[in-house]
DNA sequence: TATGAATGAGCGTTCATTCAT
DNA sequence: CATGAATGAACGCTCATTCAT
């Protein structure tokens, strides 16, 4: 049921997506839909919080220390871990991504917090990188909104509008990573 | 009634808001609106359909050459420009960034041909930038995702949830500007 | 529409009414229903309300003194206007005494409530009669609801059990009230 | 199974009660439930029912005669008879008095017949008092109707909108009688 | 041009009942 | 005997759209 629901939601967005659809997808009655859920509503809650739980456990705050790995493999690290989550429930990234807001109120708040904490932990990583004197000076805020809209918008392009098996996530992953420390101008210039 | 349309769809969203909203606060019958507007998703059609068009205009590609101005004064002016436009139609920025997905799947391919177009701008400006030996080689068509998704997050944070009338719109574009060509790293690190 | 859902409920009850119901027998549509009433429950509250507000009207207090009628006669003149009143309403006087209770717990109270103070106005006119010793020492509580009770069974029985329009209204009333007055026994046995 | 139905019906009524209620409050299964009545409808009659033939067996004709004991004695019997069943019974009591009509009309008929054979027997005592001589002249239907409204009232009362075990029934069931067979007047007024 | 009463397909949800195990 | 997952008809209600005036 999970399973159909999360095809359904992915193709025709929540608001499109009626009790109707997902019953005769998953070829059950009515009756037993509410038998396992509470709402339309409960069922696309249960499908994104196990996404967003999952996906925030593989952000892993970047050790500095002598025996941490450098940096930049902790960052390559976790960006392949974030796109291997994301390209393995890609119906709910796409879902994610797309149906950004306007559930209700309650949603808003939810996803908001969401990249909320996502803001703060790139902000954390900035002002550790201007610590150690790796960071430009910089509105932290703005740029860490910049980072998460890259990978935002990079990953929505790359799992809606394009077929997301055909494309090399390690190297899309490398590029972004890439863009996000150096810009896209080269050094000295 | 496109003003009073404007309002009311920024505050509530698209789903969220009925015929009943709009002509209520437009103190028009139902039948009046329909003599104006074939229907609610043609109403709110028109009303992005007006910011995509000003806003392509305010984008204008970077011209090389003995007579033109710096490169880096052109984007900020262009820069400059979209920030204006966005903040002097707010409520619709707030419409486009939010909610503009997830309305119907027509809808949706026209939002993502929008994208498309600012996508192969950047594109085209990151290939000349690299003929002149300015930019440095990349993916062009991940980093362009990444600057557009940088803008279009930043702006939805600072329209969306904060008050737009209370940041400094310069500032902010000359920060993304910065993060866009040089990243966040000092350089030489 | 009114006159139409007056007929039905008093034909099938709260519970088994349904909107459908109601409006193919008014044949609207079910838009039209939404139109002039908030819900079901709405219009049901409409119907009654009327009738409790007429039937409260109609009952006066009993007036003693030099001026005033005999007592009796106001009885009598109290008793054929509240007849008159259930009979000119018969459908929602059928309503009022068959579907007692078990609407909502709001609409309980509101009913406990209404024959809360014809109880309190017997009650009243049973400690005049008492301080002009024409009234028994009684629990006064009890003979209210007595006299409530009685009143409320005759007229069921004649307006559910009966066709109102074949019973002599005035000559009911006055056994009625000749019951009330007098009970069931000879004087002096 | 039906004492916990007793006191769930009880509490919340017919129409609030569910299935899901009973079954959940004798923690049996579903299935169950049906394997002992045939539907909800059915295990309320059963309920009901038992309260209607107990009630009928204490009520009995008043004797006359010189071996009988006096009529106001029987009557005084036969009340507290009622009165004790009726309080053994409180929850179905409760039931029987405020929500019986309305479940649907083959309930109401069963109810309107179980009233009309207790009508038909306070007719058989008010004719048999006339040929005594003790009973006044009188539409013995509408009278018989009083007199079981007045008792129906005093129980509903006592019983559902009282605590029925701080009620002195004895005291209550004098009052009714007393109310019924004198009135409320002092005689000769 | 403007109105607003009328429409009805469609919504999310409930719950008495069934039946394979 | 007992279970409880499954059913689906029916519910009250919404709202974008139409059309006679």
């Amino acid at each position: 049921m999970l399973a159909v629901a999360r095809r359904i939601f992915s193709q025709k967005g929540y608001h499109a997506t009626s009790i109707h659809d997902l019953i005769e997808a998953a070829d059950i009655a009515r009756g037993t839909f509410y038998l396992y859920f509470e709402s339309k509503r409960a069922i696309f809650d249960e499908l994104l919080d196990g996404l967003v739980t999952t996906l925030q456990a593989q952000v892993k705050r970047i050790e500095v220390g002598p025996d941490a790995p450098p940096p930049i493999d902790q960052m390559n690290a976790t960006v392949d871990r974030v796109l291997k989550t994301l390209l393995d429930n890609r119906e709910m990234a796409r879902i994610l991504l797309r149906e950004a807001v306007g559930i209700d109120s309650d949603f808003d708040r939810k996803l908001s917090e969401f990249y909320g904490r996502i803001e703060a932990m790139f902000m954390g990583a900035l002002n550790t990188g201007r610590q150690l004197g790796v960071a430009r000076p910089c509105d932290a805020k703005v740029v860490a909104r910049c980072i998460l809209g890259s990978v935002k918008e990079v990953v929505q392009w790359a799992f809606v509008e394009q077929d997301p098996l055909a494309i090399d996530m390690t190297k899309m992953g490398r590029e972004m990573i890439a863009f996000t420390l150096k810009g896209c101008l080269v050094e000295g210039s």
